[in-house]
DNA sequence: CCTAACTGACTAACTAGTCAGTCAAATAGA
DNA sequence: TCTATTTGACTGACTAGTTAGTCAGTTAGG
């Protein structure tokens, strides 16, 4: 099977989880997207089970193409990550946040899913620990404990996630916080004064 | 309907949504955990749209409960916040936190869960602000935003929701770093030398 | 002509919801 | 008080519709 196929089965199954839910999503709205027959998308996958397994592979290599960064400023390399966490493609879309949710959601029930969901949570982590560790050594940050700062900002924006989702709240307000978080823990910028 | 059954259908309608989840959670399901037929479900609760709402409501109003303190004193109030979310309670069971997730996943296509939700948010946000602003009074707390700290607390608590479930992470861990993080922003207690 | 990609029609299993009838306890009538 | 009737809670069997997955056969390109 090509890039081209996959690309556009996981688009599609992208769209008809965020239509219809978790609970609805079945072979056939996939393949109506698709434009497609059932038929079809069991001739790609064997079993539902294996194209959404595929499906959260596709998500979470969508989410960490996205955090990448090659920036060698500490400060530059946290702006990209807010960027890509708030940033306008997440104001505007959405899709990507709801079908994510769907499958952190499933998550008790799926080792599967758990245990990526876990291994995406580290590498998130790990990246965020990094360049909190490179800001101390350059001076730019406090001498906060990386580890526990990068778990902290990590359930931040978690929760972000969870209340775009489930209370449809606006990503720029919880990035608004997330940022003043991060500036007043990291002692980043200029007035630690008031902070929240 | 009296209570007693209300509350025995309720329970076993939880225990069948985290032992199955969201997708497969059936009539059938639910009739089993409660030791009756499906048909019995049915007398109680016209249609299953009708029966989940129901379940949503009392969801809601379990965790009401749990975070009601009549305390005077806003660290104490925060305290007994914070043992509700992150007490023994949850450490133990786990089944809230499970079935509350999955109805939030569920929000974006259900008006009804997403409004319920978006109040139950509001409420809780409100019992957070007033301490908040309680304790700056009484000149406990530090001159935070009371309605920003608020919500950033919420957003935290809601993270490490979805971690406890997607991600099976102890509540423990979660309430340290939920602590260290009321301790810097309020100024409570003694040590904000290394925050987190 | 061969093969990869695909279709439409099919099946077996499962779904929400219905319904006629059961049964025990409450109620009413004598 | 004894009996007749009603009522609320429930059951097992049923229906109509939906589901994942199969399969024989079609089609287009190399």
């Amino acid at each position: 099977m090509d890039d081209e196929t996959e690309a556009a089965v996981m688009a599609a199954t992208s769209r008809a989880l965020c239509e219809h839910g978790y609970a609805d999503l079945t072979m056939q709205r996939i393949a109506d997207e698709w434009d497609k027959s059932k038929a079809a998308l069991h001739y790609h996958y064997d079993t539902k089970e294996e194209l959404l397994e595929s499906f959260l592979d596709w998500t979470i290599a969508r989410f960490d193409s996205r955090l990448a960064c090659e920036a060698a400023n500490p400060c530059e390399r946290l702006d990209t990550f807010v960027e890509a966490l708030f940033g306008p493609a997440e104001e505007s879309d959405g899709s990507f946040a709801i079908a994510l949710l769907a499958m952190k959601a499933q998550a008790p029930h799926s080792e599967t899913y758990r245990d990526r969901l876990v291994e995406m949570d580290a590498r998130m982590r790990e990246t965020l620990a990094e360049t909190i560790r490179d800001g101390i050594e350059a001076g730019q940050f406090r001498e906060v404990d990386p580890e526990d700062t990068a778990r902290f900002a990590a359930t931040a924006i978690n929760g972000s996630h969870v209340r775009r989702v489930a209370l449809d709240e606006r990503p720029a307000e919880a990035r608004r916080l997330f940022e003043q978080y991060l500036d007043v823990t990291l002692g980043r910028e200029q007035t630690p004064e008031v902070p929240v």
